[in-house]
Order: C-alpha cells, then sequence, then structure tokens
DNA sequence: TCGAAGACTTGGAAGAATTTTG
DNA sequence: CAAAATTCTTCCAAGTCTTCGA
C-alpha cells in the first residue's frame, strides 16, 4: 500500500523527465514508522519501531535558551563620535594585520593569536594554512562558549571594562531585576572588529558607438539611465523576461529614471515596445566573450587583485579570534528577481550607498572607511546580535544583513543547537503524538485543526506556513492551504498540490487514516476554493502550543527532527560490509535523496522549462545533522571528503570529532 | 493584542571550478 | 586537448520565528 507517492510524471507539467535514481515514495503505515520506498532501486527499508524514539545517552548539553527573559535592551546605540572619526582606519592599512594588532593592544589578555607575517600579508595566506588556522580557532572558539564553561566565559568578559559598563547601565536604567547570567546568555560577542563592507564599483558608461535603439533610432542616455536600461539589456532573451509582470515593471521604474535624467538628444521615451535594448545585449556578450577568451594567467591575475582588494573586507575579529565574513560585498543594483508570480519582480532594485549602511562594530574597535565617499548612516555596539552590517532594501522594505560565514564559530553554535534541540525532540515526540491522535476527532474546531495540521508536519514535514502578504508570490506551507490546494479521492486519499516555498509546486498523492481525510472533508465544508482550510489556526498559535510541550519547539524543529532521524534510521540499516568506497558513497547518496524527495527540495534542468530534478544539497547543508555523516564516514571508512565539500567540512567542524557509535 | 520590524535559517538559480569524456 | 558534464560556490530571495511598539 503505497502512501504518499512521488510518481514520475508528477515530478513537471508537460515533459517526461527521468529522476534518475529512484522515485521514493513515503510509506507510513502507523506513527511508530516510516518507511521510504525507492521504487527505482526496488528496495523497501524499515525503520525499526521505537528506532524514532530511542533515547540517546550522548545527550549534549542543554543550551541556555536565547532571550529566556526579556529585560529592557541596554541601550547599545553608539555614534560616530570625532575622536572615533580620528581612529578611522586608513584606507590601506584596514586589514587583518591591523585589527588583530590593535585588539591586542586593547585586550592584552585576550590573547589574539599572532600571526603578523601571515596576515600582514592578507591575501597571499596559503589555502591550506588558512584552513588549518579557521579549524583551530572555531574549534576553540566553541569550547569557550560551551555552558559548562560559563562561569569562566563570565570571567574573561568581566575583563572588558565595556562589559562592565553595559551591566551597570541595564540595572539602572531597566526595573526589571536582570543578574549577569541572563545579560550574558544573549551577549553574542564581546569584542568585534572588522572593515565594514565592500561597495561595487560605480558605473562605468558604455562606449559611445552602444546605444539603445527607440523606434529604430539610436538614444543618447545619460549613464544614470543607461545603467537601469543595461540590466534589462542583459535580460532580453531569458526566461525571466517572459511575462508581462517583468517588463511592465521594469519599464514603470525606468520612466521614473529617465524623467530625472532624459535622454540628452530629448527622445521621448514611452512605448516599451519601440524600445529595441539588442545593441546593448550583444555588447555584453562581447565583454563576456572577451572575458572568456582571456589567458589563463591573465584570469589568475585578476582573481589574485580581487582577492587583494577583498581580503580586509574577508575577514573579522570576533572575540579575539579571527573568523570569515560571509556576505561582506554590497549587493550590486539590478532588477529585482522574485521567484515564481512576484508582482514586484522587473523591479529596479537601487543601489546601496554609505548613507543606507548601519555598521555594528565593537566599541574599541576602529570605525571602517567606506571604500566609496560617503558616511555610515550610523555606527552601532549592539552585543545582542550577530550581524556587521545591515541596510534596507528598497523593493520590500526587507532589512540585509552582513553576517559572519558558515564556518564561522558563531554560526557552528547556533547550528549545534539546531541539531539539539531536535535531538531534544526525541525524548517528547511520542507524548506529542498521542496528543494529537487524541485530538484528531476533537469537538472543538480549532483543536482538531491543529491536529490536524500537525500530522501532516510531522508525516510529511510540511512547512509552517505564516500568512503572506498581497505583494508577495502566493505560496502556502501547511497553516496557510487554502482548500483548492488539496483534494480527496476514494479511497482515503488526499492529493496535495500547492506552491511552497520559492514557488516549488508540492505535489504528492497521500494515503492517510479516515479520521483524516473525514477531517478534511469536515474542513473543507461550506468553504470556496480560495478559503483557508485550517481557518481557526495560526502558527504562532500552533509554536505556541508546542512550546507547552518542550522549551523552545516550533514546526520547523520538525523537519530537521525528522529529517536527521529518518536519514540515520535509512544508513544504519544498510550492511555494508566487503563492498566499496564508491558502493557505500552511492547508499549514502540514496538515503540522502530520499530525504530530499520526502522535502520536496528540487531545482530546475537547464535547458528544459517548467522542469525538476531532486537537489540533494539542501538537505545536506541545513538539515541532516553533519554528526551522523562524520559517524557513518568513519564506521565505514569512506572518506569524508567524498560527501562533504570543502566548505561543507569548514560549515561542519563543530561536528568532526564525533566517534564512529555516535548517534542522532 | 496584533501588525510591523528585526534577525536569523533555508532555498534554488546562476556562475565558476573541476572532472569526465570523446 | 577541448568541450561537455558534473560539482561546488556565490548570490540573494524567501522562509521561520521573535521582538517591538502602538
Amino acid at each position: 500500500m503505497i502512501f504518499g507517492a512521488f510518481e514520475k510524471q508528477d515530478l513537471d507539467l508537460n515533459f517526461d523527465v527521468t529522476v534518475r535514481s529512484g522515485v521514493a515514495s513515503l510509506v507510513a503505515r502507523s506513527h511508530d514508522s516510516l518507511r521510504v520506498d525507492s521504487e527505482a532501486t526496488e528496495s523497501s527499508v524499515d525503520l525499526p519501531p521505537g528506532s524514532r524514539t530511542e533515547l540517546d545517552s550522548t545527550g549534549g548539553s542543554k543550551q541556555k535558551r536565547k532571550r529566556s527573559i526579556t529585560p529592557r535592551k541596554p541601550d547599545i546605540e553608539g555614534s560616530i563620535a570625532s575622536d572615533k572619526l580620528a581612529m578611522k582606519m586608513e584606507e590601506d592599512s584596514s586589514d587583518a594585520g591591523v585589527l588583530l594588532q590593535q585588539m591586542n593592544e586593547e585586550h592584552p589578555k585576550k590573547r589574539v593569536k599572532q600571526e603578523s607575517d601571515a596576515i600582514a600579508e592578507g591575501f597571499k595566506v596559503k589555502k591550506e594554512e588558512d584552513r588549518d588556522d579557521a579549524f583551530l580557532i572555531s574549534v576553540s572558539t566553541w569550547d569557550r562558549k560551551e555552558g559548562k564553561l560559563k562561569k569562566e566565559d563570565k570571567e574573561e568578559s568581566g575583563e572588558d571594562p565595556m562589559m562592565d559598563v553595559e551591566l551597570e547601565d541595564e540595572d539602572l536604567t531597566s526595573g526589571m531585576e536582570v543578574d549577569a547570567d541572563d545579560i550574558d546568555a544573549w551577549m553574542r560577542w564581546t569584542t568585534l572588529a572588522h572593515g565594514g563592507v565592500l561597495f561595487p564599483p560605480p558605473y562605468e558608461p558604455l562606449p559611445s558607438a552602444v546605444k539603445m535603439l527607440y523606434n529604430g533610432q539610436p538614444v543618447d542616455l545619460p549613464p544614470e539611465s543607461e545603467e537601469v536600461a543595461g540590466f534589462y539589456a542583459a535580460l532580453i532573451y531569458s526566461d525571466v523576461v517572459q511575462d508581462h509582470i517583468f517588463p511592465t515593471n521594469f519599464f514603470e521604474d525606468w520612466l521614473g529614471v529617465l524623467q530625472k535624467y532624459p535622454p540628452r538628444d530629448d527622445t521621448k521615451i514611452d512605448n516599451f515596445d519601440l524600445c529595441d535594448f539588442r545593441p546593448m545585449f550583444e555588447h555584453f556578450e562581447s565583454e563576456k566573450a572577451a572575458k572568456k577568451a582571456m589567458s589563463a594567467d591573465e584570469k589568475k591575475e585578476m582573481k589574485t587583485a580581487k582577492e587583494y582588494l577583498e581580503a580586509p573586507y574577508a575577514i573579522c575579529i570576533l572575540d579575539g579570534m579571527k573568523e570569515k565574513v560571509g556576505n561582506f560585498r554590497v549587493e550590486p543594483p539590478g532588477l529585482f528577481r522574485g521567484r515564481g508570480n512576484h508582482p514586484k519582480k522587473g523591479k529596479l532594485k537601487l543601489r546601496v550607498r554609505p548613507e543606507d549602511i548601519t555598521i555594528n562594530i565593537g566599541e574599541d574597535s576602529p570605525i571602517p572607511v567606506p571604500n566609496i565617499p560617503g558616511q555610515w548612516k550610523k555606527v552601532i555596539h549592539d552585543h545582542t546580535v550577530t550581524w556587521l552590517a545591515s541596510w534596507v532594501e528598497n523593493i520590500n522594505g526587507h532589512n540585509k544583513y552582513v553576517f559572519l560565514a558558515p564556518g564561522s564559530s558563531l554560526k557552528g553554535q547556533s547550528d549545534m543547537n539546531k541539531f539539539e534541540k531536535a535531538r531534544e525532540l526525541k525524548s517528547h515526540i511520542d507524548t506529542i503524538r498521542k496528543g494529537y491522535e487524541a485530538d484528531l476527532d476533537s469537538k472543538v474546531t480549532a483543536d482538531r485543526m491543529r491536529a490536524t495540521a500537525m500530522y501532516f508536519i510531522d508525516k510529511l514535514s510540511l512547512r509552517a506556513g505564516n500568512e503572506k502578504g498581497e505583494d508577495e508570490a502566493d505560496t502556502v506551507g501547511c497553516c496557510s492551504l487554502r482548500c483548492q490546494h488539496l483534494t480527496l479521492e476514494t479511497p482515503n486519499i488526499i492529493l496535495f498540490d500547492f506552491l511552497g516555498q520559492d514557488s516549488i509546486r508540492y505535489f504528492n498523492r497521500v494515503q492517510v487514516s479516515s479520521q483524516i481525510y473525514g477531517n478534511i472533508r469536515i474542513f473543507k465544508e461550506n468553504k470556496v476554493d480560495e478559503d483557508l482550510l485550517f481557518d481557526h489556526i495560526t502558527t504562532s498559535g500552533l509554536n505556541r502550543y508546542l512550546g507547552t510541550y518542550m522549551a523552545g519547539l516550533t514546526v520547523k524543529v520538525f523537519r530537521t527532527y525528522n529529517a536527521s532521524i529518518i536519514f540515520q534510521g535509512l544508513l544504519s540499516e544498510r550492511n555494508l560490509d566487503g563492498r566499496s568506497v564508491e558502493e557505500k558513497v552511492n547508499t549514502y547518496n540514496a538515503a540522502n535523496r530520499d530525504i530530499a524527495i520526502l522535502f520536496n527540495h528540487r531545482r530546475s534542468v537547464p535547458g528544459q522549462a517548467d522542469s525538476h530534478e531532486v537537489a540533494l544539497g539542501t538537505s545536506k547543508m541545513n538539515y541532516l545533522d553533519p554528526r551522523i555523516t562524520v559517524a557513518w564516514c568513519k564506521a565505514s571508512d569512506v572518506p569524508l571528503e567524498k560527501i562533504f565539500s570543502k566548505s561543507l567540512i569548514d560549515k561542519f567542524s563543530w561536528a568532526m570529532s564525533v566517534d564512529e557509535e555516535w548517534q542522532f
């Protein structure tokens, strides 16, 4: 009895695309076992009952819940005081070496690793050295942050005069009694030095021979409007432009720019159909070709120059440790590429200036100087957040942040916390399942809806499904499912068909109990297609309910939990004795694939419109506890590099030391 | 109490780099 | 060897969930 089968033809609308190594179907027979059938490999595996709830004795340290108390935040906002301005780093000295030196002078007790030779030369650091170093750093920082080391932690931070100031400040200004322990819990760093963000180079006007045509005639555009025209010109043959919304939004915004910066030859542009961007497109193409045709040496030289330019921004010093920064390059202007049917796609994403950017940095660290003219919007010293810089993008008004790289200790710490929380769910899952099963026939509609939603979240790993606005793509998750997204088929089959995150289609035919089936029929009664299926529940209500079972439990934890526990079960079922490394890797990938299919992780196949294949990377990156993989590799003698790329090994450095017995 | 703002994780596309194939 | 295929990295959009503020 097949439950929730992905059928080949369901994976895309018009094309017969082969899902190459297996179409898996999730088979749920009872709440105690989930089965993943891999049709193509003709193998089916069952998790032994109980394996999902097996308790683990190695349980990690209980992490203190971040912000479990809600005292008023200390006033952390700073200003660009004139004396600080004087301390600004000089353009060519704002590199890691200088940052390190400063940190050493100001915090002599925070032993900053002296690597003057390597770091002073920044970009010249050899890759291998760099990696070893990063590994050492993240391990030691991680130790420091372990809950049991908190005492030491406190003593250490006590050495920093700024911490004392913050604490006193808090005690004075808030009526609430907050002990130093609590403050400590939501401080994410003590000292932080960094080089700010790297702005893209200013726009360079096209050669005068390259002009767009309007009504067949070349138009002399000023650089400001030429730049925006160029954004569109680069896309004229691409798929993103082949609908109505994109060009319409582009044209509207471009007309706005043209009003301010009209053609110098007084051409009046008001009809999009008369615009011919092909000369610009061809120019870009030939530039691309020229770049491609460069000799290997030239390419290498350019790369080195780029790394040299970026070196001061690529790392920061957090609590005395060198850490990689993630997205230090400011997003260049362009046309907004919303996914799916986004009503704002094609709109102009403006160039970000220093005046748009808030810098978050340690009080004692030199304030970086922007690499283009201008002053930062403001400089703050917020120890409770992990971002180095932020700005508001103009399309949706959302905040954007510069964070540390995935391999940093800060990110590694959160990542480990995430998986530890998922492991904690193991000891509550039975109670939770009993709870929602009992509520499936509740007389209270809200409870019955919540129970039914929980069933989908638990069994199908659906996302929570927060409410979305009119000015966003119409996508849904569990709580935002509408009647039109579920079709009932006899006997007891539910057909799910909706667009999830990134407008990826979720199509699944699922056999359910008559209780679930009946519930859905009731929830759909007297409603139209556009009505909410679960109109008596919300994501925040659902999360509040989950929180009563386990502190910090939310819907998303179920995804992490399900992915990791099922994956581990799949791996442990295969006896790999005497198999070649290649066969073992194939087994691993098959299990990974089953998870990716359950989670509906897909990517489009280049060239073939609307056709998708299973993507393994997302689950590996976000949902599968890396310690499962490390332990499996050790136990089965498979080099980790066969499974994790360099950047994943870096990201998961916190997980490398588990032994082969380790269990999720 | 509730909508908006804020902070962080999750996600696919595109481009770059590397490996395989012919 | 080149080009095709595959894998990895970068980019930045789109989620989740918490906190803020009226």
